[in-house]
DNA sequence: ATCCAGGTCTACC
DNA sequence: GGTAGACATGGA
């Protein structure tokens, strides 16, 4: 049964949320609708103007064990949903069906972090920077997930030195591989994403070399073996309870977990709004429209690119920082580019050619590398105020560090 | 064909 | 604290 949510896709796009590079398994199964896996079902989500719509998939019944462990697990993830969702008020008597409809809209809500007011936030950065506000009235409603910890992780350990394109297909055959079956849609078999133990089997690196998952294939199962032999089952989510810096620092120990993808997972699916994963794409946006430039001329991201650039995004635009950068992401994607106006596709072109005439010779930073080292909350919590000035279609923004 | 991708790891200055 | 090269693969 169709169901529905009152959200403005001011609020939410589903089209640039689900494919925007933060999640690699939601897909258009027919125009406007969005079908994925979320908390052990098929979904399908399509959204009117004012409205979301939502459907679930019932599982046929699994007689393996998984199943079982499955249950268990949605009704712990259930708990904390309840706590984390105070307005919702669960009648004294309910029937099974009208149980698993309010779980199934909580679980959505929760996905969705619908708590979290896009709209103020967008009011927030476009008022700390311009630049961003020119962006942002193309691109509303792109919103982090609250994904699971293990599949961010292990899907964002595929993402390294990669394709979307290609990750797209890895994260997909690794479900089909080591996933339980959930349901089958027209002619498209439905997995959940593989569990811990599934992907530390000893057999899961062959397995994953054969369907092309190259180098990455150790890194998955041994980072999947390392939490379980040294940490535990529940390791992943307890790092929702740590602070931004701790829990990216543990999950740098992992095997291919560096600085960026530390940061996705933490921004992606525990609770870390304040991160900023650091790429070559994001280093682009620095450079191009920041005026980022370092002193040594460095060609490749250092650690010390990451920090001074999440540290510049986080003062700039303030504890959400990650989400922002999400949507400046989302608007550099070649796949989107179709979105923003044809004067304004080609401005990246005018923009050099008039960068080569100015010819500006000041190689001055445009903001300092000097940004303090995210040790505590309140720091990350600075902001900055952008000063702009428009010069030859230039946009050059600088800091002051007055504290809010 | 050649480049490069939502990087990470290692060895070495 | 910083850099260069290797790493597997396939989309563009």
């Amino acid at each position: 049964m169709w169901r529905s949510l009152a959200c403005a896709k001011s609020e939410l796009r589903l089209d640039l949320t689900l494919a925007c590079g933060q999640t690699f398994r939601w897909k258009e199964s027919a125009e406007g609708h969005w079908t994925g896996v979320m908390g052990g079902r098929v979904w399908t989500l399509t959204q009117t103007e004012e409205t979301l719509w939502y459907y679930v998939y019932a599982n046929p019944d699994t007689q393996n064990g998984r199943g079982v462990s499955l249950q268990d697990k949605k009704r712990s993830e259930k708990r904390s949903v309840d706590s984390r969702m105070k307005n919702e008020e669960e009648p004294h008597v309910v029937t099974d069906q009208q149980e698993g409809e309010a779980e199934a809209e909580m679980m959505l809500k929760d996905f969705l972090q619908l708590h979290v007011k896009l709209g103020d936030l967008y009011r927030k950065w476009g008022a700390a920077d311009p630049h961003f506000k020119e962006i942002a009235d193309i691109f509303k409603g792109v919103r982090i997930l609250r994904q699971d910890p293990t599949e961010c992780l292990f899907s964002f350990i595929c993402t390294s030195n990669n394709h979307i394109s290609r990750i797209q297909g890895m994260v997909e055959r690794l479900c089909q591989a080591l996933g339980a079956p959930l349901c089958q849609l027209d002619q498209t078999a439905y997995y959940d994403f593989p569990t811990l133990s599934a992907l530390a089997d000893s057999s899961v690196e062959a397995c994953l070399r054969d369907l092309g998952f190259g180098y990455r294939a150790r890194f998955l199962q041994q980072s999947a073996k390392q939490i379980l032999d040294t940490r535990g089952l529940q390791w992943l989510e307890s790092l929702r309870r740590l602070p931004y810096v701790e829990a990216r620092d543990a999950l740098r120990t992992l095997p291919g977990v560096g600085t960026k993808v530390a940061d996705c997972v933490c921004l992606m699916s525990l609770n870390k709004s304040e991160a900023v994963p650091v790429d070559t794409h994001v280093w682009q946006i620095a450079k191009r429209d920041y005026k980022y430039t370092t002193d040594g001329g460095q060609k490749s991201l250092t650690e010390k690119i990451h920090r001074d650039i999440g540290d510049f995004f986080r003062k700039l635009w303030g504890p959400y920082a990650g989400w922002a950068h999400s949507v400046l992401f989302c608007a550099d994607l070649k796949k989107f580019q179709n979105l923003k106006e044809p004067a304004r596709v080609k401005q990246p072109k005018a923009e050099k050619e008039s960068d080569k005439k100015s010819k500006t010779t000041k190689t001055k930073r445009e903001f300092d590398g000097k940004g303090e080292d995210t040790k505590t909350k309140s720091e990350s919590q600075k902001r900055a105020k952008a000063c702009v000035k428009k010069e030859t279609n230039k946009l050059q923004i600088t800091q002051d560090h007055t504290l809010l």
